[in-house]
DNA sequence: CCAATAGTGTCTGTAAGACAATATTGG
DNA sequence: CCAATATTGTCTTACAGACACTATTGG
């Protein structure tokens, strides 16, 4: 940390701070990934889209405020997966005082709808393909530099599929091998090969375990019923799936 | 960010936080890697190894203050490379009050020595052998949280190796193959086989481009001399240099 | 039976690791 | 020439992507 100097300081020698938290909460309804947005009731950016948020409280973990605060907003106790995502400080960012941002990315199953918070006009799950990240080119605005914060995270989450489990926090505690697709296919916004996506997960080892179970019929029209999968005990994917896009073919 | 609430609210209506930066600045020196390092003066923690930080000013971003307390203690004006590592937090993590580090991870080619800074009794380059990475299980006890941080830089750099082209930072602006692996082997900790990296550095599009130069005669004992390379225009690398530890043998 | 989805078999190209061989260079 | 380092060739194996094919299941 720091501090080297001056080993009796006063605080209050220094400017004030607010130390906040903002959460990136994402989730998957019906094969469409949305993330967990406010509508401001004050300004700055009164009535525009927000992250939630809040003051980080004085004996409270940064991961444990972030917790809370998605809490008030949806009502849910543990979200499968936090990580930091990064700190968002530069001066002005909020215009009535320094606030330096430590945001965190969320990632859960099927969330329910959110209620309305004590400090949030509203509070619902936006498609992300309404803020850029799609196929549509709809954008909606977002209040402070958080667009910058969302596209870090949705960049942040697409490269962890690729090595990591963490596609499976989005998915309930069994599932077939096709939900697993679509959550990589929704959120890399491109289609995969069934066939090969199918091999290639179950050969990594540690990734999805046979429960033995079978799903009941999924679709109204037909088609061979999966096999349903729990999450493994890897942390990393190895080998790991690649991109696509990501992957220029050694041009 | 958040302050969805009391439009006006007084910011000491709320903890008095300190807002800091810690830097792990890492370079090579003669092929083994060193971090920087101060030995506190002052309590608590006096006489223990820290990593240089300090507050962040009024009016200054958070990589700019990284940059500057990094320059306060070695004169170095630029780091080739600068990342935010993660945001440390945890109450009581420092004694004296409430402080959120914002922690960075700086690479650099031979810097030099470092000048004792106004806030630090004494800065070193030390050796990342003695802080338990590498073969000697010396472990150097750090202030603070300050070993957590430096784990989490060493695993980054060592992670970032394998997609990045993060290790051309810690080189001159040319630099042989041989150098170049010189740093993935010190980083991991393992010997590379020569011949297969030299072939796979150059397949990767962007990684290395060809001066034209030759280097001079490297050591004293004979050996044809390398081609110089400076670093390409990559940012990712395609295909990657995957560790050999971390790759189990689809075990 | 037909349509639709699940899952398996093969084949081809790319890339990694092992090892051999060639190219230079100082002494 | 000998030792040491740089660079290139080959071969074997693993894995990704394409495609064909088999297995189920609802209607």
């Amino acid at each position: 940390m720091a501090v080297e100097e001056q080993p009796e300081y006063d605080p209050h020698d220094y400017p004030p701070v607010a130390a906040t938290v903002d959460i990136v909460a994402l989730t998957i309804r019906g094969e469409v990934p949305h993330v967990l947005l406010i509508r401001r009731g004050e300004t700055p950016h009164k009535n525009s889209w927000a992250l939630p948020g809040g003051f980080i409280r004085p004996d409270e973990d940064l991961a444990t405020a972030a917790l809370r605060e998605l809490a008030e907003e949806t009502h849910l106790i543990v979200a499968p997966h936090l990580e930091q995502l990064g700190t968002y400080g530069t001066p002005g960012r909020d215009p009535r005082m320094r606030v330096i941002s430590v945001a965190h990315l969320a990632i859960a199953a099927g969330l329910p709808e959110p209620k309305s918070g004590s400090d949030a006009a509203d509070a619902q799950w936006v498609p992300l393909s309404r803020l850029g990240f799609g196929d549509s080119d709809e954008t909606l605005p977002l209040a402070f530099d958080h667009a910058a914060i969302l596209a870090a995270a949705v960049e942040r989450a697409r490269a962890k599929l690729e090595y990591t489990p963490i596609a499976t926090s989005f998915l309930p505690q069994e599932f077939t091998i096709a939900q697993l697709r679509a959550i990589y296919e929704s959120l890399w916004n491109e289609p995969l090969h069934a066939a090969n996506f199918h091999r290639k997960v179950r050969s990594v080892p540690g990734f999805v375990i046979d429960t033995g179970h079978i799903a009941p019929s999924g679709t109204d029209k037909g088609g061979r019923r999966a096999r349903l999968y729990r999450a493994g005990d890897a942390t990393l994917l190895h080998p790991a799936l690649l991109r696509p896009s990501t992957t220029p073919p050694t041009a």
